[in-house]
DNA sequence: CAGCAAACTTGACACTGTCAAGTCACGTCT
DNA sequence: AGACGTGACTTGACAGTGTCAAGTTTGCTG
C-alpha cells in the first residue's frame, strides 16, 4: 500500500535530497537539476520546486547535508589524531582536505556564491558549526596578539586555499614529482600554556 | 563602409570578449551566456559559438583577459610598494585581493572548474604567468627547508584563501567590528641575504 | 573570372527553471 | 458523519539556454 501511490510519496523532501547528492557526486553540480533530481526519485518535474522553492532552495538543502559530513571528516581527522596539539590541528585540517579531494562536488557547492546568502537557517547553522571545529581546535593554542581570531582566519585560509588549489591542479605544486603536503606549509602556533 | 555589413563584422571577436567581460563585471557570471553576449554585440545567436567552439571556449577567453588584469593588479601592488621584501610581497597580495574584490566574477571563473582543464594556449600560458609573479617576489627570501616551493604554495593558498572567504562573508572574520587583514595573518620570513 | 574557405545567419532540438492551474488525499471542524 | 480546506503533488505551458546542421554572404586567391 505504502508503495506506489500517486501522491504523497512519504518522505519524499529527503529523498530528493539524496538524489541529489548521487548526482553531485558522480556527475557533478553541471549536471545536478530539478528535473534529473525528479526523474531519478520518479516522480514529477515540478516537484521539487514545491518542496524546496525552487532551485536554490535543494541546493541549500543539499549544502546543509554536505556542511554535516565536512563537519564529520573534521572531526574524525582530530580524532584520529594524537593529543598534541599541533597534530589535533592537522588533524582536522586533514579531515578539511579529504573532504575537499572525496568530495569535490560537494566542496565546490558548499563554498559557492549561490549558496552564501541563503536564509535557509539550518544551512546557516551548520556552516557556523563547521567554523566552530576549527575554532575548538584553535583554543589549543595562545591567540595571535594582532587580532583574537587572526589564528583562525589564518589557518582557515591557509587550509581553504590549499585545499581548493590541490583540487585546481591535482597536486600542489602544479606537475611537481615532489608534492607539498599540508604540513609544510602551517606556521609555527605557540601551545597554551595550561 | 566599415559599419553595418550584415557579414564580416571585421573584429568580432575582441568584441565579444569584450562583452562578455562587460555582462560578467555587471551582472556576474550565472547571467553570461552565448546568446546574450551575441545580441549585446548584434549579431546572431550562433555566432559566438562559432568563433569560441562553445560556452567553454568563450569563458577561456574570457578567463585568460581575466588572468591579464589579474597579473596587471598583482605587479601595480608590488610597484606602490616600498624596496622592503615584506611590503613587496604585501603589494602583490594586495593586488590580489583588490582584484577579487573588485572583479568578483572574473576571479570566480580564472578558479573555477570549467576553466581549469581549458587547452587554450593563450589561457595556459597567462595562468602560468600569473604563478610567475609570485615566485619572483617569493625570491627574495629565503626558500624554507621542506620544499623549494613551499614558500610559494604556503603564501598562494594563504591569499587566496583569505580573498575567497572575505569575498565569501563581506569581512573576515563574519560579522566583527574589527575586521582583520592579510598583514595580521601573514607569517614571518627571512629575507634572503644578499 | 571561377572557386573556395571563412564568417556569419537561420532554424531546429533537447534541456533547463519557473509559474499557473488542476487533481488528489488527508486531517479538522461542525 | 459529512463539508471543507490545506498541503502534496501533476500537468501543461513559457522563455531562456547550448549545440548542431544547413544555408548564405563576403572577400581573397588562383
Amino acid at each position: 500500500m505504502t508503495e506506489k501511490s500517486p501522491h504523497h510519496h512519504g518522505n519524499l523532501r529527503p529523498a530528493l535530497i539524496a538524489a541529489g547528492i548521487d548526482i553531485l557526486e558522480t556527475e557533478g553540480l553541471q549536471h545536478l537539476s530539478l528535473r534529473r533530481v525528479a526523474a531519478k526519485v520518479g516522480v514529477s518535474h515540478a516537484a521539487p520546486a514545491h518542496h524546496f522553492h525552487g532551485k536554490n532552495g535543494l541546493l541549500a538543502a543539499i549544502a546543509a547535508e554536505g556542511f554535516r559530513t565536512f563537519i564529520r571528516l573534521m572531526k574524525e581527522g582530530r580524532s584520529a589524531a594524537g593529543p598534541d596539539p599541533r597534530a589535533q590541528l592537522l588533524g582536522i585540517c586533514d579531515g578539511y582536505m579529504t573532504f575537499a579531494q572525496d568530495h569535490a562536488a560537494l566542496f565546490q557547492l558548499i563554498f559557492s556564491p549561490e549558496i552564501k546568502n541563503d536564509p535557509d537557517a539550518d544551512l546557516q547553522s551548520v556552516a557556523q558549526a563547521s567554523f566552530g571545529v576549527l575554532v575548538e581546535t584553535c583554543a589549543l593554542f595562545e591567540p595571535a596578539p594582532s587580532h583574537p581570531l587572526a589564528n583562525e582566519m589564518m589557518i582557515w585560509s591557509l587550509v581553504h586555499g590549499f585545499a581548493t588549489l590541490r583540487r585546481f591542479h591535482g597536486s600542489v605544486p602544479p606537475q611537481s614529482a615532489t608534492p607539498i603536503t599540508f604540513a609544510d606549509i602551517l606556521p609555527q602556533l605557540t601551545p597554551r600554556r595550561r
